[in-house]
DNA sequence: TGTACATCAGTGAACGCGCGTTCACTGATGTAC
DNA sequence: TGTACATCAGTGAACGCGCGTTCACTGATGTAC
């Protein structure tokens, strides 16, 4: 049976979507072709009809997920975003969370394309990080250095409370320590101006 | 053809010595049982005359790879553990490198067994650490949360300058930014005496 | 110390299975007239 | 606006392949006497 061409485009959207948080919760191995199809409410042979390869659609979901997740944090402020990203919260939805927290490990076994796409993530990341920084009233000299520190950091803290089995009591302290720490470190220099400075390159009018 | 006692556990533990490298720069899933067995020369039938499957397996080379490198990095003092951890040679031999930093990712999705593994390979490290910063004149009280902060920091620079191309200018200056701000904060309270205190628990005699 | 024999680490073919991918087919869509 | 027909997104069986695992077999080891 055809389709309606704008059925189509949706269909294909809606996969890249599920793809996208399907390899945050499994990894890219742990999906296969058929899973995904049926999670998007399809079939696995019209997989084709979209994408060339299933390495394809890891470098297209893969882009995608960085580039939403960026769009949502670059409304917030530093602090929310701190306390957003290193919390218990976002270490248990891996599916919803950050793309390069989830598959960082993996793309370092991926192709270049997924690579590539995972390197502009970071620099976008950083640069937002950076500007986020500098609102909170960073060294602008220091500010790319502490946003690179500042971000590992936090992202290491992520992932290595991820690896703890669930009721690890020790997954909860890494998050709570890094957290603390950060904020304690931001608190100092952020005042209420800094708190309404969002990550945002520029403001931009209309609604979310 | 049989084979001499000790023959057999030589080959088994270079069978798990074989699979903690390969595991590393492979991740679980990119390494076959006939790889495996290939590499430590042998055939892959014999496999499963030493393990249980390859999941126990998996265990075992985790377990092994984690210890391997805590006895490694407690005879270092902290600036040489970090300027080591945090660098260009430990991002490129994955094979060789710090078991957790490798395979954290894979670890999430693992058997409760492999989680159990690294969380207390977590606490090891995460206790080394805490040593090394003490005995590099940090606070006492604020020592354990300043190791978790330190730890995730290295880490996670580690895991995304990995996740770079091979040729990126940001992996470098993400190790770069990192160790600088790391080595700068302990700077100040490192002097001659910490230098030589190493982050092992308590002297040992003998040679390594 | 020799001899006979049970043991069992290692071999390599074979197993079922799930994977990524291909393909003949379907039938509503969208278009040419 | 109707009619005839080419298109092509989606279907589901089938493909070859590599995986983890099993198994009958080998033959030197290690042991009982």
């Amino acid at each position: 049976m055809k389709i309606t061409q704008a059925q189509s485009q949706e269909n294909r959207a809606r996969i890249v979507e599920t793809a996208s948080a399907l390899f945050r919760e499994r990894g890219f191995d742990g999906v296969s072709v058929a899973d995904l199809m049926a999670a998007a409410g399809l079939t696995h042979g019209g997989f084709y009809k979209h994408f060339g390869s299933k390495a394809d659609l890891m470098a297209e979901a893969t882009a995608q997920g960085l580039a939403g997740k960026m769009r949502e944090y670059e409304g917030m402020d530093m602090l929310g975003f701190v306390n957003r990203y290193v919390s218990r919260e976002h270490r248990d939805s891996r599916g919803d969370g950050c793309t390069m927290a989830a598959l960082c490990g993996d793309a370092a076994r991926q192709s270049p394309a997924v690579q590539a796409t995972f390197a502009s993530g970071i620099a976008s990341m950083l640069a937002a990080v950076e500007r986020g920084a500098m609102a909170a009233g960073a060294d602008r000299r220091a500010a790319r250095a502490q946003a690179i520190s500042l971000f590992c950091q936090m992202l290491g803290a992520l992932v290595l409370s991820r690896a703890c089995p669930d009721d690890s009591p020790l997954s909860d302290e890494i998050l709570d320590a890094c957290r603390s720490r950060i904020v304690a470190a931001l608190a100092p220099t952020v005042g209420v101006k800094a708190r309404t400075a969002p990550l945002r390159r520029r403001s931009r009018r209309g609604v979310e």
